[in-house]
DNA sequence: GCGGTGACCAGCG
DNA sequence: GCGCTGGCCACCG
């Protein structure tokens, strides 16, 4: 029962990511205890997009949108984080590390 | 049932 | 200092 699925405990942790908060898939995948499966954690998002997963306060350690691409239009991924208050710029968040949010720090 | 792929990250040359 | 390769697990064809 707890003993779920990587997909599965992607979309917990990704669920609780706080308002106006960041993580990227490093994090999540080093919560999981697989930092060097940060590329399923990606993909995990995918699937997570048709889920009530917040998949735009996922990004790569730079803070760089780099799944914009995945969503429906072209600027909806920067057009929700600068909703919650989050400033992109060139698809890049300004002072990425300010908003970052480690699963593995606060939970 | 098997092989390839995928929104990445970190180490090594 | 920069560039490339390896690694991890689940889903698709």
């Amino acid at each position: 029962m707890e003993e779920k699925n990587f997909f599965d405990k992607v979309y917990e942790v990704a669920k609780q990511i706080p308002y106006g908060r960041v993580t990227s898939y490093g994090a999540i995948a080093k919560y999981l205890g697989a930092a060097r499966s940060a590329r399923m954690v990606g993909w995990a998002m995918n699937n997570s997009l048709t889920k009530d997963v917040p998949a735009h306060r996922v990004v790569n350690r730079v803070g760089v949108l780099t799944g914009k691409h995945h969503f429906d239009g072209s600027n909806i991924m920067q057009q929700l984080l600068e909703n919650e208050g989050i400033p992109v710029k060139e698809n890049q968040i300004v002072d990425f590390q300010k908003y970052f949010w480690d699963p593995a720090l606060e939970l």
